[in-house]
DNA sequence: TGATGTGTTGAG
DNA sequence: TCAACACATCAG
């Protein structure tokens, strides 16, 4: 079985080691609406296992001499004031947040958190809102409240092993793919033309945060190669790969179909999650 | 008076 | 762009 629930950035992931920041966090007398995360919304629990180098930094938050927290966020040489916080990890989570609007997928360089399962649906969410409603959400403390609530309220989908095929290999349309996870696929929009790009290795977390690394390939199509299902599997070769990408298109597609329907079926009501979704 | 936001400045 | 510091303003 995989459960795929979160997605870091493999620079990220590489460089990261898993500890815990709460402990430096302190008290603060004027709370704020936002909650913590809970083990529903868990988080607390991806950030909780992300330490940085000197982690006692992060971006966009200031630490008031009374030391209570702030963040903010410059864009277009302006300031723009987030509001405070009762942590430096709720500032910076804020600011992640903003980044994203403010930022678009550009965020994947400004951010304190590495996307989790759940961050990775912020920029849908917030499609919803204008930056300025965003913004304001941030500052009185009710977006993690409004984010939770639109994830409840979202389906989630379970992938089967006719998603995958023999291949173990999830393939996605590039529409897709660009749709749904502009930040694989952002800089793409900036090659010149007939140049050549190397794939991409991303890795994958699920809720125990182990590792599973995918692949992007630009062929026809955006795609994700799934290397191993569990430590015993064999992974599946490059010679696998490119034998069946290149000799027939329409097995690629194939084993993707129903998933394929599905995806149509999740955007038809407005939405889609990969992440979360089981593959067994 | 404490909490919060803004102005300003210097570093990278 | 970012953080740090100083200062102004707000609110209980």
């Amino acid at each position: 079985m995989f459960l795929v629930s979160s997605v870091i950035p493999m620079d990220v992931a590489k460089s990261e080691t898993l500890n815990t920041i709460d402990s430096l966090l302190p008290p603060k007398k004027r709370m704020r609406l936002t909650e913590p995360p809970t083990d529903n919304a868990p988080v607390s629990a991806a950030i909780k296992k992300v330490s940085f180098p000197n982690n006692t930094k992060y971006k966009g938050v200031v630490q008031h001499q009374n030391g209570h927290w702030g963040a903010q966020i410059y864009v277009d040489h302006k300031r723009i004031w987030l509001g405070t916080f009762r942590s430096a990890a709720e500032a910076a989570m804020g600011y992640d947040s903003a980044s994203i609007k403010l930022r678009s997928f550009d965020a994947n360089s400004h951010r304190n958190f590495p996307w989790s399962d759940l961050t990775v649906h912020e920029p849908v969410f917030q499609k919803r809102y204008t930056t300025e409603a965003v913004l304001n959400m941030i500052k009185d403390g009710s977006y993690q409240r409004e984010f939770k609530e639109f994830l409840k309220n979202r389906s989630q989908k379970e992938l089967t092993a006719s998603d995958v095929g023999k291949l173990n290999r999830l393939v996605i349309p590039k529409k897709y793919a660009v749709k749904y996870l502009p930040f694989l696929s952002d800089d793409q929009t900036e090659r010149e033309e007939g140049e050549i790009v190397e794939d991409v290795e991303v890795v994958f977390y699920d809720r125990e945060m182990k590792q599973w690394k995918f692949r992007w390939s630009e062929q026809e199509l955006l795609m994700v190669d799934v290397h191993r299902f569990s430590d015993n599997d064999s992974a599946v070769t490059d010679e696998e790969v490119n034998k069946t990408v290149h000799n027939s298109c329409d097995d690629v597609m194939k084993p993707a179909e129903n998933f394929n329907s599905k995806l149509g079926e999740e955007e038809n009501r407005g939405g889609f999650m990969l992440f979360g979704v089981r593959i067994q």
